[in-house]
DNA sequence: TATATACTTGACTGTTTTTGTAGGTTAATG
DNA sequence: CATTAACCTACAAAAACAGTCAAGTATATA
Protein backbone atom coordinates (compact mmCIF):
# COMPACT_ATOMS: atom_id res chain seq x y z
CA UNK A 1 0.00 0.00 0.00
CA UNK A 2 1.13 3.46 -1.03
CA UNK A 3 -0.33 6.72 -0.88
CA UNK A 4 2.54 9.39 -1.91
CA UNK A 5 2.15 12.76 -3.71
CA UNK A 6 1.22 11.02 -6.69
CA UNK A 7 -2.52 10.05 -5.25
CA UNK A 8 -2.43 13.52 -3.47
CA UNK A 9 -2.02 15.15 -6.07
CA UNK A 10 -4.58 14.02 -8.12
CA UNK A 11 -7.20 14.20 -5.81
CA UNK A 12 -6.18 17.88 -5.05
CA UNK A 13 -6.12 18.47 -8.78
CA UNK A 14 -9.54 16.90 -9.50
CA UNK A 15 -11.09 18.98 -6.35
CA UNK A 16 -9.68 21.94 -7.82
CA UNK A 17 -11.69 21.21 -11.02
CA UNK A 18 -14.71 20.77 -8.86
CA UNK A 19 -14.37 24.10 -7.13
CA UNK A 20 -14.52 26.17 -10.65
CA UNK A 21 -16.74 23.56 -12.28
CA UNK A 22 -18.86 25.80 -14.55
CA UNK A 23 -17.18 28.36 -16.14
CA UNK A 24 -15.94 25.66 -19.08
CA UNK A 25 -12.75 23.83 -19.23
CA UNK A 26 -10.04 24.61 -17.12
CA UNK A 27 -6.65 24.64 -18.17
CA UNK A 28 -3.49 22.79 -16.25
CA UNK A 29 -1.67 25.88 -16.14
CA UNK A 30 -4.74 27.36 -13.92
CA UNK A 31 -4.43 23.94 -11.86
CA UNK A 32 -0.35 24.29 -11.99
CA UNK A 33 -0.51 27.81 -10.48
CA UNK A 34 -3.31 27.33 -7.17
CA UNK A 35 -2.17 24.43 -6.53
CA UNK A 36 1.32 24.54 -6.43
CA UNK A 37 2.03 21.19 -8.68
CA UNK A 38 4.74 21.32 -11.70
CA UNK A 39 2.36 21.76 -14.95
CA UNK A 40 4.02 18.65 -16.50
CA UNK A 41 3.75 16.29 -13.52
CA UNK A 42 -0.36 17.36 -13.83
CA UNK A 43 -0.39 16.70 -17.60
CA UNK A 44 1.12 12.72 -16.92
CA UNK A 45 -2.03 12.39 -14.05
CA UNK A 46 -4.27 13.93 -16.45
CA UNK A 47 -3.54 11.68 -19.14
CA UNK A 48 -4.16 8.60 -16.78
CA UNK A 49 -7.25 10.09 -15.55
CA UNK A 50 -8.84 10.86 -18.91
CA UNK A 51 -7.83 7.56 -19.90
CA UNK A 52 -10.67 6.26 -16.81
CA UNK A 53 -13.26 8.63 -18.09
CA UNK A 54 -12.85 10.72 -14.89
CA UNK A 55 -12.50 14.07 -16.82
CA UNK A 56 -12.56 15.42 -20.76
CA UNK A 57 -11.13 17.39 -22.34
CA UNK A 58 -11.65 20.51 -24.50
CA UNK A 59 -8.82 21.60 -27.11
CA UNK A 60 -7.46 24.97 -28.50
CA UNK A 61 -7.18 28.39 -26.98
CA UNK A 62 -9.62 28.57 -23.84
CA UNK A 63 -9.39 24.94 -23.83
CA UNK A 64 -9.12 22.45 -20.47
CA UNK A 65 -10.22 19.75 -18.27
CA UNK A 66 -13.60 18.81 -16.84
CA UNK A 67 -14.96 16.89 -14.90
CA UNK A 68 -16.75 14.24 -16.97
CA UNK A 69 -19.60 13.04 -14.25
CA UNK A 70 -21.00 14.26 -11.04
CA UNK A 71 -19.34 15.70 -8.41
CA UNK A 72 -21.19 13.49 -6.20
CA UNK A 73 -20.67 10.45 -8.38
CA UNK A 74 -16.95 10.78 -8.49
CA UNK A 75 -15.29 9.02 -5.35
CA UNK A 76 -11.58 9.71 -3.51
CA UNK A 77 -11.08 6.01 -4.04
CA UNK A 78 -11.87 6.42 -7.82
CA UNK A 79 -9.23 8.73 -8.63
CA UNK A 80 -6.21 7.38 -6.20
CA UNK A 81 -7.47 4.46 -8.12
CA UNK A 82 -7.44 6.16 -11.45
CA UNK A 83 -3.56 6.95 -10.93
CA UNK A 84 -1.83 3.88 -10.09
CA UNK A 85 -1.77 4.34 -6.33
CA UNK A 86 -3.81 1.25 -4.90
CA UNK A 87 -5.05 1.60 -1.60
CA UNK A 88 -4.20 -2.21 -1.19
CA UNK A 89 -2.49 -3.34 2.44
CA UNK A 90 -1.85 -6.79 1.22
CA UNK A 91 1.09 -7.98 -0.37
CA UNK A 92 -0.46 -10.48 -2.75
CA UNK A 93 -3.30 -8.21 -3.96
CA UNK A 94 -6.09 -10.38 -2.11
CA UNK A 95 -4.86 -13.65 -3.68
CA UNK A 96 -3.53 -15.22 -0.43
CA UNK A 97 -0.60 -17.03 -1.91
CA UNK A 98 1.77 -14.29 -0.13
CA UNK A 99 4.22 -16.95 1.30
CA UNK A 100 5.87 -19.22 -1.13
CA UNK A 101 2.17 -20.05 -2.82
CA UNK A 102 0.33 -19.98 0.53
CA UNK A 103 -1.44 -18.01 2.78
CA UNK A 104 0.70 -15.94 5.33
CA UNK A 105 -0.31 -15.65 8.65
CA UNK A 106 -1.36 -12.08 8.85
CA UNK A 107 -3.42 -12.32 5.29
CA UNK A 108 -6.41 -12.13 6.32
CA UNK A 109 -5.72 -8.82 8.62
CA UNK A 110 -4.46 -6.61 5.12
CA UNK A 111 -7.43 -8.14 3.54
CA UNK A 112 -9.41 -6.24 6.68
CA UNK A 113 -7.69 -3.13 6.37
CA UNK A 114 -8.04 -3.22 3.04
CA UNK A 115 -11.58 -2.99 3.36
CA UNK A 116 -11.49 -0.63 5.53
CA UNK A 117 -9.47 1.71 3.61
CA UNK A 118 -11.40 0.96 0.78
CA UNK A 119 -14.73 1.84 2.28
CA UNK A 120 -13.82 4.97 3.65
CA UNK A 121 -12.33 6.26 0.53
CA UNK A 122 -15.15 5.27 -1.49
CA UNK A 123 -17.58 6.85 0.86
CA UNK A 124 -16.50 10.28 -0.18
CA UNK A 125 -17.07 11.72 -3.05
CA UNK A 126 -15.81 15.62 -4.72
CA UNK A 127 -19.29 16.94 -3.98
CA UNK A 128 -18.45 15.93 -0.29
CA UNK A 129 -15.20 18.03 -0.04
CA UNK A 130 -16.57 20.52 -1.96
CA UNK A 131 -19.22 21.04 0.99
CA UNK A 132 -16.58 21.02 4.03
CA UNK A 133 -16.01 24.16 5.53
CA UNK A 134 -11.96 23.40 5.85
CA UNK A 135 -11.83 22.69 1.92
CA UNK A 136 -13.73 26.25 1.12
CA UNK A 137 -11.24 28.30 2.98
CA UNK A 138 -8.15 27.00 1.62
CA UNK A 139 -9.98 27.57 -1.73
CA UNK A 140 -11.38 31.00 -1.37
CA UNK A 141 -7.65 31.79 -0.26
CA UNK A 142 -6.26 30.43 -3.43
CA UNK A 143 -8.35 32.05 -5.63
CA UNK A 144 -7.53 35.37 -3.92
CA UNK A 145 -4.12 35.09 -4.66
CA UNK A 146 -4.60 34.35 -8.17
CA UNK A 147 -3.72 37.37 -9.58
CA UNK A 148 -6.36 39.20 -11.32
CA UNK A 149 -8.79 36.45 -12.73
CA UNK A 150 -11.07 35.19 -10.01
CA UNK A 151 -13.56 32.90 -10.65
CA UNK A 152 -15.27 31.86 -7.90
CA UNK A 153 -17.88 29.60 -8.50
CA UNK A 154 -18.96 27.05 -5.87
CA UNK A 155 -16.75 29.18 -3.35
CA UNK A 156 -18.00 32.85 -3.26
CA UNK A 157 -17.11 35.57 -1.56
CA UNK A 158 -17.71 34.39 1.99
CA UNK A 159 -14.52 34.47 2.99
CA UNK A 160 -13.12 37.20 2.16
CA UNK A 161 -12.25 38.54 5.28
CA UNK A 162 -11.37 35.45 7.41
CA UNK A 163 -9.00 32.80 5.88
CA UNK A 164 -6.46 35.75 5.51
CA UNK A 165 -4.02 33.73 7.73
CA UNK B 1 1.80 7.12 3.77
CA UNK B 2 3.40 3.14 3.44
CA UNK B 3 2.71 -0.30 4.21
CA UNK B 4 4.89 -2.17 2.35
CA UNK B 5 6.81 -6.08 3.48
CA UNK B 6 8.59 -4.41 6.73
CA UNK B 7 5.64 -3.28 8.38
CA UNK B 8 3.80 -6.90 7.43
CA UNK B 9 7.10 -8.89 8.23
CA UNK B 10 6.87 -7.13 11.56
CA UNK B 11 3.49 -7.75 12.74
CA UNK B 12 4.02 -11.43 11.09
CA UNK B 13 6.88 -11.68 13.53
CA UNK B 14 5.39 -10.82 16.72
CA UNK B 15 2.30 -12.60 15.85
CA UNK B 16 4.80 -15.98 15.56
CA UNK B 17 6.04 -14.96 19.23
CA UNK B 18 2.92 -14.37 20.31
CA UNK B 19 1.59 -17.62 19.27
CA UNK B 20 4.48 -19.85 20.59
CA UNK B 21 4.41 -18.02 24.22
CA UNK B 22 5.15 -19.76 26.96
CA UNK B 23 7.91 -22.33 25.96
CA UNK B 24 10.90 -19.85 26.54
CA UNK B 25 12.60 -17.78 24.09
CA UNK B 26 12.04 -18.06 20.29
CA UNK B 27 14.98 -17.71 18.28
CA UNK B 28 15.01 -15.72 15.17
CA UNK B 29 16.11 -18.86 13.06
CA UNK B 30 12.65 -20.54 14.19
CA UNK B 31 10.97 -17.21 12.88
CA UNK B 32 12.72 -17.38 9.88
CA UNK B 33 11.75 -20.45 8.80
CA UNK B 34 8.27 -20.47 9.66
CA UNK B 35 7.63 -17.64 8.32
CA UNK B 36 9.86 -17.52 5.41
CA UNK B 37 11.51 -14.21 6.10
CA UNK B 38 15.22 -13.93 5.67
CA UNK B 39 17.41 -14.11 9.28
CA UNK B 40 19.16 -11.19 8.67
CA UNK B 41 16.12 -8.82 7.99
CA UNK B 42 14.50 -10.22 11.16
CA UNK B 43 17.62 -9.20 13.08
CA UNK B 44 17.22 -5.37 12.03
CA UNK B 45 13.82 -5.40 12.78
CA UNK B 46 14.17 -7.23 15.98
CA UNK B 47 16.53 -4.66 16.48
CA UNK B 48 14.13 -1.72 15.81
CA UNK B 49 11.02 -3.76 18.28
CA UNK B 50 13.72 -4.31 21.27
CA UNK B 51 14.40 -0.45 20.58
CA UNK B 52 10.98 0.24 21.02
CA UNK B 53 10.36 -2.43 24.02
CA UNK B 54 8.18 -4.28 22.33
CA UNK B 55 10.07 -7.09 22.71
CA UNK B 56 12.87 -8.55 25.19
CA UNK B 57 15.98 -10.81 24.36
CA UNK B 58 17.84 -13.12 25.83
CA UNK B 59 21.46 -13.68 24.19
CA UNK B 60 23.54 -17.46 23.86
CA UNK B 61 22.55 -21.09 23.06
CA UNK B 62 18.71 -21.41 23.44
CA UNK B 63 18.30 -17.66 23.61
CA UNK B 64 15.64 -15.89 21.37
CA UNK B 65 13.35 -13.48 22.11
CA UNK B 66 9.95 -12.98 23.57
CA UNK B 67 7.58 -10.47 24.00
CA UNK B 68 7.88 -8.05 26.56
CA UNK B 69 4.20 -7.24 27.49
CA UNK B 70 0.70 -9.06 27.68
CA UNK B 71 -0.45 -9.98 24.16
CA UNK B 72 -3.41 -8.16 24.75
CA UNK B 73 -1.72 -4.91 24.95
CA UNK B 74 0.20 -5.12 22.10
CA UNK B 75 -1.61 -3.84 19.24
CA UNK B 76 -0.63 -3.89 14.86
CA UNK B 77 -0.48 -0.01 15.24
CA UNK B 78 2.40 0.04 17.48
CA UNK B 79 4.46 -2.50 16.09
CA UNK B 80 4.07 -0.88 13.00
CA UNK B 81 4.95 2.23 14.50
CA UNK B 82 8.32 0.40 15.96
CA UNK B 83 10.07 -0.73 12.63
CA UNK B 84 9.19 3.01 11.43
CA UNK B 85 6.81 2.53 8.90
CA UNK B 86 4.15 5.28 9.39
CA UNK B 87 0.85 4.93 8.84
CA UNK B 88 0.39 8.67 7.95
CA UNK B 89 -1.60 9.63 4.94
CA UNK B 90 -0.91 13.20 5.04
CA UNK B 91 2.62 14.48 3.35
CA UNK B 92 3.37 17.23 6.07
CA UNK B 93 3.16 14.74 8.98
CA UNK B 94 -0.25 16.81 9.90
CA UNK B 95 2.28 20.00 10.58
CA UNK B 96 -0.42 21.87 7.70
CA UNK B 97 2.40 23.07 5.96
CA UNK B 98 1.89 21.44 2.85
CA UNK B 99 1.67 23.87 0.03
CA UNK B 100 4.81 26.44 0.54
CA UNK B 101 4.32 26.83 4.07
CA UNK B 102 0.16 26.79 4.00
CA UNK B 103 -2.67 24.25 3.94
CA UNK B 104 -3.01 22.49 0.84
CA UNK B 105 -6.62 21.74 -0.58
CA UNK B 106 -6.63 18.41 0.78
CA UNK B 107 -5.08 18.66 3.98
CA UNK B 108 -8.00 17.82 6.13
CA UNK B 109 -8.92 14.83 4.22
CA UNK B 110 -5.59 13.05 4.66
CA UNK B 111 -5.83 13.57 7.83
CA UNK B 112 -9.31 12.48 8.50
CA UNK B 113 -7.60 9.04 6.58
CA UNK B 114 -5.22 8.65 8.90
CA UNK B 115 -7.29 8.77 11.81
CA UNK B 116 -9.19 5.82 10.37
CA UNK B 117 -6.59 3.75 9.69
CA UNK B 118 -5.18 4.61 13.06
CA UNK B 119 -7.80 3.67 15.03
CA UNK B 120 -8.68 0.62 13.19
CA UNK B 121 -4.94 -0.75 13.60
CA UNK B 122 -4.84 0.86 17.16
CA UNK B 123 -8.15 -1.49 18.26
CA UNK B 124 -6.37 -4.77 16.87
CA UNK B 125 -3.67 -6.38 19.98
CA UNK B 126 -1.81 -9.89 19.21
CA UNK B 127 -4.20 -11.40 21.97
CA UNK B 128 -7.28 -10.36 19.09
CA UNK B 129 -4.88 -11.78 16.63
CA UNK B 130 -4.14 -15.82 18.13
CA UNK B 131 -8.26 -15.68 18.81
CA UNK B 132 -9.16 -15.42 15.09
CA UNK B 133 -9.30 -18.76 13.12
CA UNK B 134 -7.98 -17.74 10.11
CA UNK B 135 -4.42 -17.39 11.72
CA UNK B 136 -4.78 -20.41 13.69
CA UNK B 137 -5.38 -22.44 10.94
CA UNK B 138 -2.05 -21.15 8.98
CA UNK B 139 -0.26 -21.43 12.15
CA UNK B 140 -1.00 -24.93 12.52
CA UNK B 141 -0.19 -25.74 9.04
CA UNK B 142 3.11 -23.70 9.53
CA UNK B 143 4.13 -25.65 12.91
CA UNK B 144 3.03 -29.05 10.97
CA UNK B 145 5.57 -28.42 8.21
CA UNK B 146 8.84 -27.67 10.93
CA UNK B 147 9.86 -31.05 10.93
CA UNK B 148 10.99 -32.70 14.59
CA UNK B 149 10.34 -30.03 16.55
CA UNK B 150 6.27 -29.44 17.37
CA UNK B 151 5.57 -26.80 19.55
CA UNK B 152 2.20 -26.32 20.63
CA UNK B 153 1.14 -23.67 22.50
CA UNK B 154 -1.75 -21.38 21.68
CA UNK B 155 -2.54 -23.97 18.74
CA UNK B 156 -2.99 -26.90 19.64
CA UNK B 157 -3.99 -30.12 17.26
CA UNK B 158 -7.27 -29.22 16.53
CA UNK B 159 -6.54 -28.87 13.21
CA UNK B 160 -4.71 -32.00 12.13
CA UNK B 161 -7.46 -32.38 9.53
CA UNK B 162 -8.16 -29.23 8.24
CA UNK B 163 -5.97 -27.22 7.11
CA UNK B 164 -4.27 -30.10 4.75
CA UNK B 165 -5.00 -27.59 1.47
C1' DT C 1 -4.78 29.22 -43.73
C1' DA C 2 -1.36 30.69 -40.44
C1' DT C 3 -0.48 30.44 -35.76
C1' DA C 4 -0.99 30.68 -31.00
C1' DT C 5 -2.75 27.81 -27.52
C1' DA C 6 -3.41 23.64 -25.27
C1' DC C 7 -3.27 18.69 -24.78
C1' DT C 8 -0.46 14.03 -25.80
C1' DT C 9 3.18 11.05 -25.57
C1' DG C 10 7.38 9.08 -24.39
C1' DA C 11 11.92 9.13 -22.99
C1' DC C 12 15.06 10.43 -19.50
C1' DT C 13 17.05 11.45 -14.77
C1' DG C 14 18.44 12.19 -10.05
C1' DT C 15 16.96 10.76 -5.52
C1' DT C 16 15.04 8.02 -2.03
C1' DT C 17 13.19 3.78 -0.21
C1' DT C 18 12.95 -0.91 -0.08
C1' DT C 19 14.76 -5.20 0.73
C1' DG C 20 17.76 -7.28 1.69
C1' DT C 21 23.23 -9.51 2.19
C1' DA C 22 27.83 -9.87 4.36
C1' DG C 23 30.78 -9.82 7.94
C1' DG C 24 32.12 -9.19 12.35
C1' DT C 25 31.43 -8.72 17.72
C1' DT C 26 29.58 -9.87 22.15
C1' DA C 27 27.48 -12.87 25.54
C1' DA C 28 25.92 -17.20 27.60
C1' DT C 29 26.01 -22.23 27.89
C1' DG C 30 27.71 -26.88 28.18
C1' DC D 1 36.77 -23.19 24.89
C1' DA D 2 33.62 -24.28 21.25
C1' DT D 3 29.08 -23.47 20.02
C1' DT D 4 24.97 -20.87 19.73
C1' DA D 5 22.49 -16.93 19.06
C1' DA D 6 21.84 -12.06 19.75
C1' DC D 7 23.79 -7.66 18.21
C1' DC D 8 25.89 -4.12 15.11
C1' DT D 9 27.59 -1.76 10.96
C1' DA D 10 28.25 -1.39 6.03
C1' DC D 11 27.11 -2.10 1.69
C1' DA D 12 24.17 -2.69 -2.54
C1' DA D 13 20.77 -4.13 -6.19
C1' DA D 14 16.29 -2.97 -7.52
C1' DA D 15 12.28 -0.44 -7.54
C1' DA D 16 9.53 3.55 -6.92
C1' DC D 17 9.11 8.54 -6.68
C1' DA D 18 8.91 13.06 -8.50
C1' DG D 19 9.49 15.15 -11.62
C1' DT D 20 11.83 17.42 -16.42
C1' DC D 21 12.41 17.80 -21.37
C1' DA D 22 11.30 17.60 -26.02
C1' DA D 23 8.73 16.67 -29.90
C1' DG D 24 4.60 16.15 -31.41
C1' DT D 25 -0.88 16.59 -32.45
C1' DA D 26 -5.27 18.85 -32.43
C1' DT D 27 -8.25 23.06 -32.35
C1' DA D 28 -9.91 27.81 -32.66
C1' DT D 29 -9.33 32.29 -33.91
C1' DA D 30 -7.91 36.01 -36.80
Amino acid sequence: MRLTTKGRYAVTAMLDLALHEGRGPISLADISERQGISLSYLEQLFAKLRRNDLVKSVRGPGGGYQLNHEQSSISVAQVIDAVNESVEATGCDRQGDCQSGETCLTHHLWCDLSNQIHAFLNGISLADLVARNDVREVAARQDRRQTGKVFLTSVDSLFNDKAAV
